[in-house]
DNA sequence: TTTAGTGCAAAGTTTTTGCATGTCC
DNA sequence: GGACATGCAAAAACTTTGCACTAAA
Protein backbone atom coordinates (compact mmCIF):
# COMPACT_ATOMS: atom_id res chain seq x y z
CA UNK A 1 0.00 0.00 0.00
CA UNK A 2 1.04 3.44 -0.54
CA UNK A 3 2.77 5.43 2.12
CA UNK A 4 1.71 9.46 2.86
CA UNK A 5 2.90 11.73 1.55
CA UNK A 6 4.09 13.39 4.80
CA UNK A 7 5.25 9.90 5.77
CA UNK A 8 7.68 9.90 2.47
CA UNK A 9 8.85 13.34 3.01
CA UNK A 10 9.98 12.32 5.98
CA UNK A 11 12.19 9.31 5.26
CA UNK A 12 13.22 11.14 2.12
CA UNK A 13 14.74 14.08 4.72
CA UNK A 14 16.32 10.98 6.85
CA UNK A 15 17.90 9.33 3.73
CA UNK A 16 19.47 12.53 2.54
CA UNK A 17 20.86 13.66 6.11
CA UNK A 18 22.18 9.82 6.14
CA UNK A 19 23.65 9.91 2.71
CA UNK A 20 25.39 13.71 3.26
CA UNK A 21 26.55 12.10 6.68
CA UNK A 22 27.95 9.40 5.39
CA UNK A 23 30.21 11.18 2.91
CA UNK A 24 29.19 9.62 -0.44
CA UNK A 25 27.63 11.28 -3.80
CA UNK A 26 23.71 12.11 -3.88
CA UNK A 27 23.14 11.23 -7.25
CA UNK A 28 19.67 10.92 -9.68
CA UNK A 29 19.69 7.16 -9.47
CA UNK A 30 20.34 7.08 -5.96
CA UNK A 31 17.49 9.67 -4.89
CA UNK A 32 15.22 8.13 -7.21
CA UNK A 33 15.66 4.26 -6.16
CA UNK A 34 15.44 5.32 -2.31
CA UNK A 35 12.03 6.96 -3.02
CA UNK A 36 10.88 4.08 -4.82
CA UNK A 37 11.54 1.97 -2.02
CA UNK A 38 10.37 4.67 0.40
CA UNK A 39 7.00 4.31 -1.90
CA UNK A 40 5.30 1.79 -0.67
CA UNK A 41 4.88 -0.56 2.81
CA UNK A 42 4.69 -4.12 0.39
CA UNK A 43 8.42 -4.36 0.69
CA UNK A 44 8.56 -4.52 -3.02
CA UNK A 45 11.36 -6.91 -5.20
CA UNK A 46 14.30 -5.30 -6.83
CA UNK A 47 12.52 -6.21 -10.28
CA UNK A 48 9.96 -3.59 -9.35
CA UNK A 49 12.02 -0.77 -8.09
CA UNK A 50 14.50 -0.99 -11.20
CA UNK A 51 11.50 -0.72 -13.71
CA UNK A 52 9.56 1.81 -12.22
CA UNK A 53 12.46 3.70 -11.95
CA UNK A 54 13.22 3.31 -15.26
CA UNK A 55 10.30 5.26 -15.74
CA UNK A 56 11.95 8.62 -14.24
CA UNK A 57 15.53 7.67 -15.08
CA UNK A 58 15.71 5.50 -18.47
CA UNK A 59 19.11 5.25 -19.18
CA UNK A 60 19.46 3.70 -15.12
CA UNK A 61 21.15 -0.05 -15.19
CA UNK A 62 20.18 -3.15 -13.24
CA UNK A 63 23.62 -3.35 -11.40
CA UNK A 64 23.66 0.16 -10.05
CA UNK A 65 20.02 -0.93 -8.24
CA UNK A 66 21.84 -3.86 -7.23
CA UNK A 67 24.27 -2.21 -6.05
CA UNK A 68 22.50 1.01 -4.38
CA UNK A 69 20.23 -1.24 -2.68
CA UNK A 70 22.88 -3.28 -0.97
CA UNK A 71 24.53 0.12 -0.10
CA UNK A 72 21.42 1.05 1.55
CA UNK A 73 21.15 -2.09 3.62
CA UNK A 74 24.95 -1.07 4.57
CA UNK A 75 23.61 2.30 5.86
CA UNK A 76 21.01 1.02 7.85
CA UNK A 77 18.58 2.84 5.38
CA UNK A 78 16.69 -0.52 4.35
CA UNK A 79 16.44 -4.24 5.35
CA UNK A 80 15.91 -6.92 2.80
CA UNK A 81 15.06 -10.17 3.00
CA UNK A 82 15.20 -13.81 0.50
CA UNK A 83 11.96 -15.73 0.65
CA UNK A 84 11.81 -18.85 -0.37
CA UNK A 85 11.37 -18.97 -4.52
CA UNK A 86 12.06 -15.32 -5.87
CA UNK A 87 13.60 -12.87 -5.56
CA UNK A 88 14.88 -10.73 -2.93
CA UNK A 89 12.34 -7.91 -1.43
CA UNK A 90 13.04 -4.34 0.32
CA UNK A 91 11.98 -2.28 3.21
CA UNK A 92 12.67 0.86 4.04
CA UNK A 93 10.76 1.05 7.32
CA UNK A 94 13.16 0.50 9.58
CA UNK A 95 11.08 1.26 12.86
CA UNK A 96 10.70 -1.52 14.99
CA UNK A 97 7.79 -3.79 13.56
CA UNK A 98 6.89 -7.29 13.27
CA UNK A 99 5.67 -9.03 10.36
CA UNK A 100 2.82 -11.43 8.87
CA UNK A 101 3.81 -14.01 6.79
CA UNK A 102 0.81 -14.94 4.59
CA UNK A 103 2.21 -18.55 3.66
CA UNK A 104 -0.73 -19.17 0.69
CA UNK A 105 0.28 -15.94 -0.96
CA UNK A 106 3.76 -14.99 0.67
CA UNK A 107 2.44 -10.84 1.00
CA UNK A 108 4.42 -10.17 3.88
CA UNK A 109 2.71 -7.12 6.19
CA UNK A 110 4.01 -5.35 8.82
CA UNK A 111 2.02 -4.42 12.27
CA UNK A 112 3.22 -2.77 15.42
CA UNK A 113 2.94 -4.30 18.71
CA UNK A 114 3.54 -2.68 21.73
CA UNK A 115 3.29 -6.02 24.07
CA UNK A 116 5.61 -7.82 21.86
CA UNK A 117 8.03 -5.59 21.99
CA UNK A 118 8.63 -6.04 25.99
CA UNK A 119 8.77 -9.50 25.82
CA UNK A 120 10.76 -11.21 28.73
CA UNK A 121 13.33 -13.06 26.59
CA UNK A 122 14.20 -16.41 29.15
CA UNK A 123 17.77 -16.93 30.23
CA UNK A 124 18.07 -20.23 27.33
CA UNK A 125 17.76 -17.70 24.93
CA UNK A 126 20.08 -14.85 26.74
CA UNK A 127 22.49 -16.97 27.04
CA UNK A 128 22.82 -17.34 23.47
CA UNK A 129 24.42 -14.22 23.18
CA UNK A 130 24.45 -10.46 23.36
CA UNK A 131 20.48 -9.66 22.30
CA UNK A 132 19.92 -6.42 19.59
CA UNK A 133 16.34 -6.84 18.77
CA UNK A 134 13.40 -9.42 18.71
CA UNK A 135 11.23 -9.60 16.40
CA UNK A 136 8.26 -11.86 15.97
CA UNK A 137 7.19 -13.40 12.41
CA UNK A 138 3.63 -14.23 12.44
CA UNK A 139 2.73 -17.52 9.82
CA UNK A 140 -0.71 -17.79 8.47
CA UNK A 141 -3.61 -16.90 6.17
CA UNK A 142 -3.98 -13.54 5.54
CA UNK A 143 -7.60 -11.86 5.36
CA UNK A 144 -7.50 -11.78 1.41
CA UNK A 145 -6.20 -15.36 0.96
CA UNK A 146 -9.08 -15.98 3.91
CA UNK A 147 -11.84 -14.80 1.38
CA UNK A 148 -10.61 -16.36 -1.49
CA UNK A 149 -12.37 -19.81 -1.07
CA UNK A 150 -10.22 -22.43 -3.24
CA UNK A 151 -6.80 -22.46 -3.96
CA UNK A 152 -5.99 -20.74 -6.82
CA UNK B 1 26.21 -29.55 16.78
CA UNK B 2 26.05 -33.02 16.21
CA UNK B 3 22.60 -34.39 17.50
CA UNK B 4 22.40 -37.08 19.76
CA UNK B 5 22.10 -40.73 18.29
CA UNK B 6 18.63 -41.52 20.29
CA UNK B 7 17.59 -37.90 18.88
CA UNK B 8 18.55 -39.12 15.02
CA UNK B 9 17.26 -42.37 15.58
CA UNK B 10 13.65 -40.77 16.07
CA UNK B 11 13.69 -38.50 13.18
CA UNK B 12 14.77 -41.29 10.86
CA UNK B 13 11.96 -43.19 12.10
CA UNK B 14 9.79 -40.01 11.93
CA UNK B 15 10.94 -39.68 8.15
CA UNK B 16 10.46 -43.50 7.28
CA UNK B 17 6.29 -42.72 8.50
CA UNK B 18 6.21 -40.17 6.35
CA UNK B 19 7.79 -41.07 3.33
CA UNK B 20 5.41 -44.23 3.26
CA UNK B 21 2.59 -42.77 4.04
CA UNK B 22 2.62 -40.05 1.08
CA UNK B 23 3.08 -43.07 -1.22
CA UNK B 24 6.83 -42.51 -2.34
CA UNK B 25 9.99 -44.53 -2.46
CA UNK B 26 12.06 -44.94 -0.26
CA UNK B 27 15.14 -44.51 -1.95
CA UNK B 28 18.92 -45.00 -1.09
CA UNK B 29 19.21 -41.22 -1.78
CA UNK B 30 16.59 -39.95 -0.15
CA UNK B 31 17.00 -42.19 3.30
CA UNK B 32 21.01 -40.64 3.06
CA UNK B 33 19.76 -37.02 2.11
CA UNK B 34 17.57 -37.00 4.77
CA UNK B 35 20.08 -38.76 7.54
CA UNK B 36 22.60 -35.63 6.54
CA UNK B 37 20.05 -33.28 7.48
CA UNK B 38 18.83 -34.52 10.31
CA UNK B 39 22.17 -35.18 11.65
CA UNK B 40 23.40 -31.48 12.95
CA UNK B 41 21.61 -28.80 14.13
CA UNK B 42 23.48 -25.78 12.37
CA UNK B 43 21.15 -25.74 9.45
CA UNK B 44 23.20 -26.86 6.93
CA UNK B 45 23.60 -25.94 3.43
CA UNK B 46 22.29 -27.57 -0.06
CA UNK B 47 26.53 -27.94 -0.48
CA UNK B 48 26.96 -29.42 2.60
CA UNK B 49 24.63 -32.12 2.15
CA UNK B 50 25.70 -33.14 -1.24
CA UNK B 51 29.11 -33.06 0.10
CA UNK B 52 28.33 -35.00 2.67
CA UNK B 53 26.28 -37.60 1.26
CA UNK B 54 28.67 -38.04 -1.76
CA UNK B 55 30.88 -39.97 0.40
CA UNK B 56 28.50 -42.93 0.81
CA UNK B 57 27.16 -42.23 -2.27
CA UNK B 58 29.34 -41.23 -4.83
CA UNK B 59 27.21 -41.07 -7.71
CA UNK B 60 24.55 -38.75 -6.08
CA UNK B 61 24.28 -36.15 -8.22
CA UNK B 62 23.51 -32.27 -7.01
CA UNK B 63 19.99 -32.10 -8.69
CA UNK B 64 18.57 -34.80 -6.96
CA UNK B 65 19.48 -33.01 -3.51
CA UNK B 66 18.05 -30.00 -4.80
CA UNK B 67 14.67 -32.10 -5.67
CA UNK B 68 14.87 -34.57 -2.43
CA UNK B 69 14.98 -31.04 -0.21
CA UNK B 70 12.25 -29.62 -2.05
CA UNK B 71 10.26 -32.47 -1.62
CA UNK B 72 11.19 -32.80 1.90
CA UNK B 73 9.35 -29.02 2.89
CA UNK B 74 6.40 -30.26 0.45
CA UNK B 75 6.22 -33.10 3.56
CA UNK B 76 7.02 -30.75 6.14
CA UNK B 77 9.61 -32.76 6.75
CA UNK B 78 12.29 -29.81 7.29
CA UNK B 79 12.21 -25.76 7.08
CA UNK B 80 14.09 -24.36 4.68
CA UNK B 81 15.42 -20.20 4.66
CA UNK B 82 17.37 -17.94 2.60
CA UNK B 83 20.30 -16.09 4.41
CA UNK B 84 20.71 -12.31 2.90
CA UNK B 85 23.79 -13.90 0.50
CA UNK B 86 24.95 -17.48 -0.04
CA UNK B 87 22.91 -20.26 -0.55
CA UNK B 88 19.81 -21.79 1.54
CA UNK B 89 19.91 -23.52 4.65
CA UNK B 90 17.65 -26.23 6.29
CA UNK B 91 16.66 -27.47 9.30
CA UNK B 92 15.25 -31.23 10.00
CA UNK B 93 13.60 -29.88 13.37
CA UNK B 94 10.29 -29.13 13.15
CA UNK B 95 9.28 -29.15 16.61
CA UNK B 96 8.66 -25.28 17.49
CA UNK B 97 11.72 -23.23 18.62
CA UNK B 98 12.88 -19.70 17.91
CA UNK B 99 16.03 -18.52 16.61
CA UNK B 100 19.03 -16.75 17.44
CA UNK B 101 20.80 -14.66 14.41
CA UNK B 102 24.40 -13.53 15.17
CA UNK B 103 24.49 -10.29 12.71
CA UNK B 104 28.17 -11.27 12.76
CA UNK B 105 28.89 -14.62 11.62
CA UNK B 106 25.61 -15.79 10.72
CA UNK B 107 25.30 -18.64 12.50
CA UNK B 108 21.71 -19.38 13.32
CA UNK B 109 20.89 -20.90 17.06
CA UNK B 110 17.84 -22.95 18.12
CA UNK B 111 16.15 -22.24 21.49
CA UNK B 112 12.96 -22.93 23.06
CA UNK B 113 11.43 -20.67 25.19
CA UNK B 114 7.67 -21.34 26.69
CA UNK B 115 7.29 -18.07 27.53
CA UNK B 116 7.33 -16.86 24.21
CA UNK B 117 5.37 -19.82 23.12
CA UNK B 118 2.47 -18.31 24.73
CA UNK B 119 2.39 -14.74 23.10
CA UNK B 120 -0.39 -12.69 23.17
CA UNK B 121 -1.13 -10.99 20.13
CA UNK B 122 -2.47 -7.30 19.99
CA UNK B 123 -5.73 -7.15 17.96
CA UNK B 124 -4.07 -4.78 15.12
CA UNK B 125 -1.85 -8.37 14.51
CA UNK B 126 -4.81 -10.51 15.00
CA UNK B 127 -6.27 -8.40 12.10
CA UNK B 128 -4.16 -9.29 9.43
CA UNK B 129 -5.52 -12.84 8.97
CA UNK B 130 -5.39 -16.37 10.63
CA UNK B 131 -2.84 -16.89 12.46
CA UNK B 132 -1.14 -20.33 12.23
CA UNK B 133 2.25 -20.03 14.43
CA UNK B 134 4.67 -17.19 15.56
CA UNK B 135 8.00 -17.27 16.06
CA UNK B 136 10.53 -14.87 17.44
CA UNK B 137 14.05 -13.82 15.52
CA UNK B 138 16.44 -12.44 17.89
CA UNK B 139 18.98 -10.62 16.10
CA UNK B 140 22.31 -9.77 17.67
CA UNK B 141 25.79 -10.55 18.69
CA UNK B 142 26.56 -14.51 19.34
CA UNK B 143 28.86 -15.71 22.35
CA UNK B 144 31.27 -17.05 20.06
CA UNK B 145 31.47 -13.75 18.30
CA UNK B 146 31.36 -11.71 21.52
CA UNK B 147 34.43 -13.36 22.66
CA UNK B 148 36.38 -12.54 19.32
CA UNK B 149 37.63 -9.05 19.57
CA UNK B 150 37.85 -7.80 16.43
CA UNK B 151 35.91 -7.76 13.22
CA UNK B 152 38.08 -9.93 11.77
C1' DT C 1 6.55 -55.35 -14.34
C1' DT C 2 5.35 -50.90 -13.72
C1' DT C 3 5.89 -46.50 -12.10
C1' DA C 4 8.49 -43.29 -9.81
C1' DG C 5 13.25 -41.61 -9.11
C1' DT C 6 17.93 -40.65 -10.61
C1' DG C 7 21.86 -38.79 -13.19
C1' DC C 8 23.43 -36.07 -16.75
C1' DA C 9 23.64 -32.03 -19.16
C1' DA C 10 21.85 -27.93 -20.43
C1' DA C 11 19.40 -23.84 -19.49
C1' DG C 12 17.09 -20.43 -16.43
C1' DT C 13 17.31 -16.98 -12.61
C1' DT C 14 19.31 -13.96 -9.74
C1' DT C 15 23.30 -11.49 -8.35
C1' DT C 16 28.14 -9.80 -8.74
C1' DT C 17 32.28 -7.78 -10.99
C1' DG C 18 35.83 -5.18 -14.16
C1' DC C 19 36.51 -1.36 -16.63
C1' DA C 20 35.85 2.79 -19.43
C1' DT C 21 32.93 6.83 -19.20
C1' DG C 22 30.22 10.19 -16.86
C1' DT C 23 28.76 13.02 -12.80
C1' DC C 24 28.81 15.18 -8.33
C1' DC C 25 31.33 17.87 -4.88
C1' DG D 1 39.73 18.78 -11.32
C1' DG D 2 39.55 14.74 -8.84
C1' DA D 3 37.31 10.94 -6.94
C1' DC D 4 33.46 8.42 -6.69
C1' DA D 5 29.36 6.47 -9.23
C1' DT D 6 27.30 4.67 -13.33
C1' DG D 7 26.40 1.79 -17.45
C1' DC D 8 27.63 -1.89 -20.14
C1' DA D 9 28.71 -6.43 -20.72
C1' DA D 10 30.31 -10.52 -19.17
C1' DA D 11 30.57 -13.90 -15.69
C1' DA D 12 29.56 -16.07 -11.35
C1' DA D 13 26.51 -18.26 -8.17
C1' DC D 14 22.51 -20.68 -7.40
C1' DT D 15 18.54 -23.33 -8.89
C1' DT D 16 15.44 -25.70 -12.15
C1' DT D 17 14.15 -28.71 -16.09
C1' DG D 18 13.89 -32.42 -20.03
C1' DC D 19 14.96 -36.82 -21.08
C1' DA D 20 16.85 -41.47 -21.16
C1' DC D 21 18.22 -44.94 -17.82
C1' DT D 22 17.76 -47.25 -13.21
C1' DA D 23 15.76 -48.99 -9.16
C1' DA D 24 11.94 -49.49 -5.71
C1' DA D 25 7.42 -51.54 -4.88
Amino acid sequence: MKRSAKEIKRMMDHFREVVLRAGIKLTQQRIEIFREAALTDDHPKLETIFRNVRRRLPTVSLDTVYRTLHLYQELGLLAAFRPLNGPAGFDADMTHHHHFVCTRCGAIHDFVDDGLDRLALSPSARRLGQVDSAHVEIRGICAACARTPKKS
